[in-house]
DNA sequence: TAAGATTGAGGCTTCAATCTTA
DNA sequence: TAAGATTGAAGCCTCAATCTTA
């Protein structure tokens, strides 16, 4: 790169390379541990993120918006999962006495089973196809990395949030 | 780990925390980045992907299965995309006179400008979100991590096809 | 008015079934 | 029969609009 050229707009091609290769890597892995975790245990990814959290969560419920935070998922989406989740039975709506507008949602018997079943079925695929293909020292750069790109999105979602607030009040 | 305990259907607390944390960066930024390209170009990372290899290919035209092996996708998520990309004239799909079962994917002139518009403006995002969120060392190990994993999972894959053709003929 | 949450529409993605040509 | 490709159904995901309660 030379300086004050500053060129942003265009990528060099081992960048696009960079990019392209973890673009793929990435749908592979997602495919392949989506694949083994439904054909194992009848249950998605999406499902097996919601049961993990409200497994861990105290009372076994939490918030809707509770559960989008922990999950790092839109509202709306948490919303349809969970409509979905309701009709296979993993997990009940509830009214939330304490805040009229609120719902609880709360893990049921069933859920907590097949809970028990999918981590105990999905960490094998994990370890294999995602912990074994890395060195020791990648993993920490891959930790790392994740970490910062959080640090760098989840304040502008927050940012965001607050301006569109800002800008609701001022056009109302 | 204690070696021959070997207790491989169990996760450390770690390794969770660094399974979830990728999970997490990894939908943010994928968030971030199509809210990016959609905002500033008008278009999809599916489209955008698309719309890259063909630009790429000679005669700006792939057959759908060539098309579906430079990205890495299904064959069907490849004819399904391809028919919202014709509807947005985006893409042409013609006949294939060497092979009458085959179809050539065919980039318009009009899905030609806007590659040309979408790779200007997302360049800087990619950059700005995954190329300067990683240090050069990070960047290194990514890469080597990523290859790895295709490595891994796209042999299983052609391994699981051959398989199937097997049984499909000892089925039949 | 704003906060918590849901809904409907539409694009993305996979699987299984199907259609056509080789 | 097999290969190339498409289709329909169903789950995933986001956006914009909406509904209800604070």
């Amino acid at each position: 790169m030379i300086p004050g050229m500053a060129e942003t707009r265009t990528l060099e091609p081992d960048e696009w390379d960079l990019w392209r290769t973890w673009v793929r890597a990435q749908r592979l892995l997602a495919r392949e541990l989506d694949r083994g975790l439904q054909r194992d245990t009848g249950i998605s990814q999406a499902e097996f993120g919601v049961l993990v959290v409200l497994r861990d969560a105290p009372g076994r419920k939490l918030r809707a918006g509770e559960l989008a935070d922990a999950l790092g998922w839109e509202k709306s989406r948490v919303s349809h999962q969970v409509t979905r989740m309701e009709n296979r039975g993993f997990v009940e709506r509830t009214e939330c006495e304490a805040d009229g507008r609120g719902t609880w949602i709360q893990l049921t018997a069933e859920g907590r089973r097949a809970v028990l079943r999918a981590m105990r079925g999905h960490a094998g695929d994990i370890r294999r196809f995602f912990l074994d293909t890395m060195t020791a020292d990648q993993a920490a750069a891959i930790g790392a990395w994740s970490t910062a790109v959080i640090d760098d999105i989840e304040p502008r979602c927050a940012a965001a949030e607050a301006e569109l607030a800002a800008t609701g009040d001022g056009a109302a």
